[in-house]
DNA sequence: AAAGCCGTGGGTATCGTTACCCATTCTGGG
DNA sequence: CCCAGAATGGGTAACGATACCCACGGCTTT
């Protein structure tokens, strides 16, 4: 059915002897350049719907725009990065623009592949989340590249960063925590995979206020941290090794919801209740969070607004802006049932 | 810090002219063509490692291939997408080719410019998972860049096809939850919004199935379907549109774990527990579906053979191959303790 | 009325790579 | 020892779109 003549694409010159007027000008008509009489541009754009004209990519690429920006991301399990793309899409729907994904993974090697997949298909604009690579590493990568940053807090001169503010949303768990009687509070951070200033990654930031909010409380004797990933299964690896300690702590930060999860099972399979025996807190708000067997006490950020705001100063960079912005988002915390006083009955 | 200086992009050129050779001869190298001595060969390997030389892709593009495969995907929330990639990453690992991923959304408008957009990209192969497209909007594309379909069962003589057998998964989770001893069970499924011939979409064959199913064991007459779709939000409002009937069902049959999650929410919320007053299944066998807390009885899939099956494929038509090939995945039932007898105490 | 300017349209070199073809050297068999 | 044919290397015209330039006609300004 249908035959099966491949036929040659449409190119720019077909379009123009059809319209009967010269390359350049529908250059510049798809272009929206400067030298096209109404006239002109409608006989063009007439002749570009009749044959169905679409532009080559490649061929523009190798002049100059590529229409494309770039979205790295460690991996797409995590709910939290669809809130983001769901604010970036948004964002880039009347726009020209289009979104390709890649994952990083969570190594730095497979990140900086990554990151050269990217600017091998020259894409005009690099949006990095979370990402693992030094600032230099970075700031190398937007030097070629318009880049945005969404996660790490390192200002830089060269790209623009959008975050929210971690050690506000950490400081709020803790405090939390605390006003609620905990003291052999423990935290579940993410092993740090990174080379370079890890100093500016989200789960160190996470983790330095953990540890700076319980040695302000004169708690520094009751720090206790598991190191594994931001996933169910790291969650549920590092709430064992806690439930394995002696004495048990009375409340748990995980530093993602995700993560969270996972010690939640642990805690079940350990035959405790939350809040009853060991009350959890989580980050992110995930839409999981919410549901109501589960109920997790977690910090709220909103992750379209990140997503908007990322692609906005994206597309600002994109228009000329050189000058570098530093946007940071105050988080919220969302009290739920998964935290209750300390040696209170559920 | 570091020179300003924008450096021009290293090309085919400056490797040829640094390793005394014609750009032709490096050209051949880098695509192992024939007519290239052993000595040839490492002269301009060294040359090319010297100077940090990357292959410009858009220029490639121009004239044939770019190393690109595009994936698309609904949205990337869906964890089970997730390892269906993570199977597809571990194929392409070894090879030339570069992962791209884009999201269609959950209409048929979207998903088209998503599609398009890839092609545009002059992307060397396709991946379409889950898409809404009609067979013959599929095959369209498939006529013009070498394509896999995972999910959708209809058999094709111009793309691949790949999915697990639908219809004997929801047949396992229908008939267990029988077995069990309900009656009234009712399903969640996928409102449908795609156009063309719906038949074929792994929703549309599981609730298919159902209803087959409940008729088979002369149920006819307990037929319970909300239809919204395979999301936490979803599973919320379907479970509690079937929360709100009378006589309450006994039994939820979601037609993926997503959905099952937003249905705990619900039942939870209605004063109800699971399973002692409602058994619920899922279908993805999600690594939330085997958290102690959840442990939701579910339908494994294996999501990273599905990956790895389809990456396969696309290989093997981009090196050559043209006839189609259909490859089924049987899926087996994983008994977890969100069912139980039905009208027993928990 | 002459000079300059603006608005409009087109010619053409160029981006980096590949594929086709041709030129040269080398090898082995008659 | 000569010649056919294989092995190796290179020249060059594309691929499709863009951006710099120039040409031309009509209008305003002095």
């Amino acid at each position: 059915m249908g035959g099966a003549v491949r036929r040659r694409r449409v190119t720019i010159a077909d379009v123009a002897s059809h319209a009967q007027v010269s390359t350049t000008a529908v250059s510049k008509v798809l272009r929206n350049a400067y030298g096209v009489s109404a006239a002109m541009r409608d006989r063009v754009r007439a002749a570009i719907d009749e044959l169905g004209y679409r532009p080559h990519n490649a061929a523009r690429a190798m002049r100059g725009r590529t229409f494309t920006i770039g979205v790295l991301l460690p991996h797409i399990n995590n709910p939290f990065f669809g809130e983001i793309l769901d604010g970036l899409m948004e964002q880039l729907g009347g726009t020209d623009y289009q979104a390709i994904l890649i994952q990083g993974g969570r190594d730095p090697q497979g990140e900086h592949r990554a990151i050269d997949a990217l600017v091998d298909r020259q894409v005009d604009g690099i949006l990095m989340i979370a990402p693992l690579g030094s600032k230099a590493e970075l700031e190398e990568v937007a030097a070629g590249t318009p880049t945005v940053v969404l996660g790490p807090h390192e200002k830089s001169a060269v790209y623009d960063s959008v975050h929210d503010d971690d050690e506000a949303g950490a400081e709020l768990v803790v405090e939390h925590l605390i006003a609620l009687g905990h003291r052999r509070i423990a935290h579940i951070g993410q092993r740090d995979a990174s080379r370079g200033r890890p100093a500016a990654l989200l789960h160190t930031i996470r983790e330095r206020t953990y540890r700076r909010v319980m040695a302000e409380h004169g708690l520094a004797g009751e720090i206790a941290v598991a190191a594994t990933s931001y996933t169910e299964a790291g969650g549920h690896a590092a709430a064992r090794e806690l439930l394995a300690r002696d004495p048990l702590p009375t409340a748990i930060f995980a530093g993602a919801d995700l993560a969270a999860f996972g010690a939640l099972a642990a805690v079940y399979e350990a035959g405790l209740t939350v809040p009853g025996d060991i009350s959890l807190a989580g980050y992110d708000n995930t839409r999981m969070a919410g549901l109501a067997h589960i109920s997790l006490t977690t910090v709220d950020q909103d992750g379209a607004i990140l997503g908007r705001t990322a692609a906005r100063l994206l597309l600002e960079r994109l228009a000329g802006r050189s000058a570098a912005v530093d946007f940071s988002l105050s988080p919220t915390l969302i009290v739920r049932r998964s935290t209750a006083r300390s040696g209170s009955p559920c």
